[in-house]
DNA sequence: AGTACTTAGTTGCAAGATGCCACTATCATA
DNA sequence: TATGATAGTGGCATCTTGCAACTAAGTACT
């Protein structure tokens, strides 16, 4: 190993988010090989340089290679670091988190070879080096967005109802949302496009939304005249 | 240079805000050494596993040494990464923003030996690498904060006015703020604490404040029964 | 057909928050 | 005593929020 400690281990650790059985759950890999050998982990990976254009693309790589999905948001959420958090040594944990929409997360879990499985967030077992306190904080910054009422758009299916949208939104603020509160706000939002086709379940049809194209999960900028 | 690409380069970068004349301003270097040598940049430093515990304290040495200056809050905003942000080759950026309290800023000054400044915000001038787009980084999540009626208290003198806490505001935002809009948020607001003394300028004498004790400039957790 | 049940979607209202503007209070100074 | 400046309060129309009741459109069972 080169890594003398004049330069610091540097991981990329995701937190992939997706809703299952109306279940905000996480990803977890079965670590291979050592350290933390057989504990259950958020996916993740050392940056290599040679390959890497940022570390946001190094998430995408080690998703691919790993996970074999290419994920549609992904962002940085922060760093964890120092000489005690890896026991390899002196190391920086760059968190992102991602989220997957739930028509997709069948297929990410056939193709995989790696012992995976998506875990509900609010019955997670022990994990490897950090990670409960990644994935807490991750979880965090999840919640805030949505609490501000940031549409968690990516991880609904291309076309979706607003009780779609609604049941995920309280999945992952664990806390029922009044239906008439949800659907007033969305009144002025310009993130959603209503469509002219309805969804028919075993009762009454619901009419059918998309998200705008271009739409980012992200506090827009603050204007100023 | 040990660095061959294996490892890349982990600098940390820190924007430290304080408010002078009313005006929010950002505390720069001007560059000693290659490269970018002369231009004026963010003070920054390069991490030291040895001595560091983790990239928080790394910055917090960083501004010891070159700054001469403890800071009271200091926190990471994101990361910059990639093979061209720095002509050293692969690196990594941790931006980390910092207050300074009004009242600290002339010692700071006085004591360094290297050439800084104090530079409004909003007519910076060109600065090396990638820092021009960490300060705006730093910014955007400064204002987004104190938009959201976080108190940048870090920034006050440990006893200050509610005049003094608006025009603070005013800066970080660059917009006016209504004096009755303003004083009304803070009925119900627990950080601050009001004082029994006064501070008598030219006109009315005005009721002094201080921050809570433990104050933190972080948007409290969200709670739940 | 008629009734019950389920989910979709709307409406009304009281209470609270916000933007705006005018008003009073207390000091120094002339 | 009047004036100017800053400190601090109060009124009010409007917008937002929380809560609950209501209507709409389908299925299933009798």
């Amino acid at each position: 190993m080169i890594n003398d400690q004049l330069n610091p281990l540097v991981v990329i650790d995701i937190a992939i988010f997706t809703v299952q059985d109306q279940q905000l759950k996480i990803l977890l890999v079965k670590r291979a090989n050592e350290p933390e050998k057989g504990k259950w982990a958020l996916p993740g990976g050392i940056l290599i340089p040679s390959k890497d254009l940022n570390l946001e693309s190094s998430a995408r790589r080690i998703l691919k290679t790993k996970v074999s999905v290419d994920i549609a948001y992904l962002e940085e959420v922060c760093t964890f670091s120092g000489l005690h958090r890896d026991p390899r040594g002196w190391s920086i944990a760059t968190l992102h988190y991602a989220l997957l929409p739930t028509d997709k997360t069948h297929a990410l879990v056939k193709e995989s070879i790696e012992d995976l499985t998506w875990q509900n967030v609010l019955t997670c077992p022990a994990l490897a080096f950090d990670h409960e306190l990644q994935l807490q904080t991750a979880l965090t910054t999840l919640r805030r967005k949505v609490s501000s009422h940031l549409l968690p758009l990516h991880l609904m299916r291309p076309k979706f109802t607003l009780s779609d949208l609604q049941k995920t939104c309280e999945a992952i603020l664990d806390q029922k949302l009044d239906k008439s509160v949800f659907r007033r706000r969305l009144k002025n939002n310009t993130d959603i496009i209503e469509l002219a086709e309805y969804e028919g379940g075993a009762q009454r049809p619901a009419q059918l939304f998309k998200a705008r194209a271009n739409f980012e999960f992200k506090a827009p900028t603050i204007e100023r005249d």
